[in-house]
DNA sequence: AAGTTGTTGTTGAACCGTAAACTTCTTTGC
DNA sequence: GCAAAGAAGTTTACGGTTCAACAACAACTT
């Protein structure tokens, strides 16, 4: 036989909280995506220039800027491709490592960061930070950390 | 002038959470999708059999499932075609509403469930519930309310 | 040093979601 | 009653994501 036990199903808190954790999800994501439209970018995208811009000579290997923007390479390889067309970032090749490929944000993409941030940034505010409570939000970082195994101060303070 | 005020930065814990907060979702996305796989689902498809399922005569109006599965109809037209091949669910005229399309599940469709959804609540207790400290995960659970607009007791308990 | 294995990045096809136009029907207001 | 406005679903075209196969290179292994 299969490992079929018993299944431990959620109790109704749970199961409530799961389907809230869903619907704010997808409300948030709704919100985020809605507001970036206006400058002509998704969150792929957007993300994509923040790593870039956070990088020294604001550029970044591909395989290294797909890992922290969660996106596979392939999807990387067309939207980045994508984004060349539209002068925000090049692609050199990556002097230490004929394999490799650097992306590199233009001064197109510089700036059309630095006129979407601060819409981005309040559109984050109204959707998430803005509406819960403080001390919720602090919870939903342990939380989040928790599920992505971030070691997190789990004792008591010192 | 356009109305550019000084923009509100997310100061540096606020930012970090919402970090840890973008890569959790992504981590429970990946985790939830990569399970649901296994039956041949995805978490759209899966959420229309759970809601049909729930309702009386496992069946539900389009614009009515649409809203509870927060798909556009659009979208939920094409994916209750594919689940219509699949024998997973199929669609009758209203009666009270000769515009309208009512969606039923099938028996297939609820025998897939059945088999899915042990596996899939393990992976929602893998990925979320399990690693998150039960009072964090409550916490979460507000959080996502406000987001959502949800009342809430923001009070005190009487 | 040659062969094996793993990594990097791209390609093209299939698939899925989005957006806008459109049909049919209901509801509203005069 | 009738025209206008609105709602329910579908359809089509387009764009983006996924998936599997692939080419080029690096890193081991012996």
């Amino acid at each position: 036989m299969t490992t079929t036990l018993q299944p431990r199903w959620l109790d109704a808190d749970q199961q409530r909280i799961w389907r809230s954790f869903l619907n704010g999800v997808a409300r948030i994501n709704e919100r985020l995506e809605a507001e970036l439209r206006c400058f002509g970018l998704d969150l792929g995208e957007y993300e994509i220039l923040v790593h870039l811009s956070e990088s020294p000579d604001r550029s970044l290997r591909m395989s290294d800027l797909a890992d922290r923007v969660r996106q596979s390479r392939s999807r990387l390889t067309h939207t980045v491709a994508r984004m060349e067309t539209k002068g925000l970032v090049s692609r050199m090749a990556c002097p230490s490592d004929r394999r490799g490929v650097i992306a590199l944000m233009t001064t197109r993409g510089s700036e059309l960061l630095v006129e979407a941030a601060p819409a981005h940034v309040e559109s984050v505010r109204r959707a998430l930070v803005d509406p819960v409570d403080p001390d919720d939000f602090a919870a939903l970082g342990r939380a989040m950390d928790a599920v992505t195994g971030v070691p997190g101060a789990t004792g008591v303070q010192d």
